[in-house]
DNA sequence: GAATCGTGGCA
DNA sequence: TTGCCAAGATT
C-alpha cells in the first residue's frame, strides 16, 4: 500500500523546526512569524535579493537592496529605468553581468509576462541571469513550489550529511538528487531557506557547530568525525598578475575624463577613466606613453586590485588639463558628481590615488 | 567541463 | 599577510 508522507518529510521536520526558532531575520525574507500573520513574499522582493546574493554576502546586499527598492518599488519601475542609473546603483557590488541581466530580465517580466514573475523553474530559468539555484529559490521561496534549491550551502550541508566524497563539482548532479529527496511539499520555501541559514550559521566552512545542529543524530560527516572535510573541491589555480596604467585628466574646473567600457566582458558596461589595456607584461604599452591624448602626465603611485582570476597592478597618472579636450569616446564630469556614476571599485582607487579628495563627501 | 566574471571581510 | 570564500550564470 502507498504511504501518505513521502520519505523525506521526517528528515525535513527537525530543520523545519529549527527554522523556526532560529531563522535569521533579513530585510526581503517573510519569517515564521510574518508567515503566521498573512504576510506573503514579494517576487520581485525574492528575485531582487536572490540575484544580488549570487557570490555576495548578506552585509554586502543589505544596502543596495534597500536602495533599490526605495528607488524603484516594482518590478515595472526596474524595466523603465535607465541602464546607466541601474550600472551607477549596482556599482561597488561587483560581477556586473548580474546588473545587466537584471534590467533585462525585468524588462522581460514587464513587457512579455505583464509585470507578473512566472511561478514555474522552467518559466524562471528562461530568464536572463536566472540559472539553476535563483530558479528553484524564487519558485520555493515566492511561490511555495517544491523545487529542489542548491546553492553553496546546501553542497556543503548535504556533502557532510551523506559524506560525499566526489569532488565538486562533478558531485552536483548527486548532491542535487539528494536535496530534491529530501525538500517536503509541505514549507518548501522554508525548507530551502532553513538549508540556507543552517549552512551559514551552523554547518560553516571552519569549525561548524555541530552539537547545534538539527542533522547531528544522521550526519555521517560527524560520525566520521571530519566534517570539515567535505565538500571536497578541486585544487584552484594560482592568480597571474597583469599590468596597466589608467589616466586621470582634471580641468582647471574640476571635471574629470570618463568613458564608458563595451558593453561584454570584465566590468562590461560600467564606466572607467582611459586605462591601457591589461597585460601579462610590464613595457611600453603600460607607461605614460600609451596615454589616451597629450598631456603632462605625472605618476602618483600604483593601485592593487585584486579580480576573481587574476591580480591588476595599475599604474596611475594625472595630468591637469588646460582646456577641454575634443573627444569622441568620452566625457567630462564634475569630481563632485563621481557618486551618481557607475563606476566599479577599481576605478574608484584609480581616481583617489590622483585625487585623495575625490570621494571624500561622497560617501557615508 | 572549464573559463570568465568583483568585491570585501576574516581567520 | 595571504588565502579563502559568499544565496551562480553564462559561454
Amino acid at each position: 500500500m502507498m504511504t501518505s508522507t513521502t520519505l523525506d518529510a521526517p528528515a525535513a521536520k527537525p530543520l523545519l523546526d529549527w527554522y523556526d526558532r532560529h531563522h535569521r531575520d533579513l530585510p526581503w525574507r517573510v519569517s515564521p512569524p510574518m508567515a503566521a500573520r498573512g504576510i506573503k513574499a514579494d517576487p520581485y522582493h525574492v528575485w531582487l535579493s536572490e540575484v544580488m546574493l549570487q557570490q555576495t554576502t548578506v552585509p554586502a546586499v543589505k544596502p543596495y537592496f534597500a536602495n533599490f527598492l526605495a528607488r524603484w518599488p516594482t518590478v515595472r519601475d526596474l524595466a523603465d529605468a535607465a541602464s546607466e542609473d541601474v550600472m551607477a546603483a549596482w556599482a561597488g557590488l561587483g560581477y556586473y553581468a548580474r546588473a545587466r541581466n537584471l534590467k533585462k530580465c525585468a524588462e522581460a517580466v514587464a513587457r512579455i509576462h505583464d509585470g507578473v514573475f512566472p511561478s514555474t523553474e522552467e518559466g524562471l530559468k528562461s530568464l536572463p541571469g536566472i540559472g539553476d539555484y535563483t530558479a528553484a529559490a524564487v519558485a520555493a521561496i515566492a511561490f511555495n513550489r517544491q523545487a529542489a534549491v542548491m546553492d553553496g550551502n546546501v553542497e556543503r550541508v548535504i556533502s557532510r550529511l551523506f559524506a560525499i566524497a566526489t569532488p565538486l563539482p562533478a558531485a552536483k548532479p548527486l548532491m542535487k538528487q539528494k536535496v530534491g529527496l529530501l525538500t517536503p511539499q509541505h514549507r518548501p520555501g522554508d525548507f530551502a531557506q532553513a538549508m540556507m541559514d543552517l549552512g551559514a550559521t551552523i554547518c560553516t566552512p571552519k569549525r561548524p557547530a555541530c552539537s547545534l545542529c538539527p542533522f547531528r543524530g544522521s550526519c555521517e560527516a560527524l560520525r566520521l568525525h571530519d566534517p570539515e572535510h567535505f565538500p571536497v573541491k578541486a585544487a584552484k589555480k594560482e592568480k597571474p598578475v597583469r599590468h596597466g596604467a589608467a589616466f586621470i585628466a582634471v580641468t582647471a574646473d574640476g571635471d574629470i575624463f570618463l568613458r564608458r567600457r563595451i558593453e561584454s566582458g570584465l566590468l562590461g558596461g560600467m564606466t572607467e577613466v582611459p586605462t591601457t589595456n591589461w597585460t601579462a607584461r610590464q613595457d611600453g604599452a603600460t607607461s605614460a606613453g600609451a596615454a589616451p591624448f597629450p598631456a603632462a602626465w605625472e605618476p602618483c603611485g600604483t593601485v592593487i586590485h585584486v579580480f576573481t582570476h587574476f591580480e591588476l597592478r595599475l599604474s596611475i597618472y594625472r595630468a591637469a588639463i588646460p582646456s577641454l579636450i575634443q573627444t569622441d569616446n568620452g566625457w567630462w564630469e564634475p569630481v563632485t558628481n563621481l557618486d551618481s556614476q557607475a563606476l566599479p571599485t577599481v576605478m574608484k582607487k584609480a581616481i583617489a590615488a590622483a585625487i585623495p579628495l575625490a570621494f571624500k563627501y561622497s560617501k557615508d
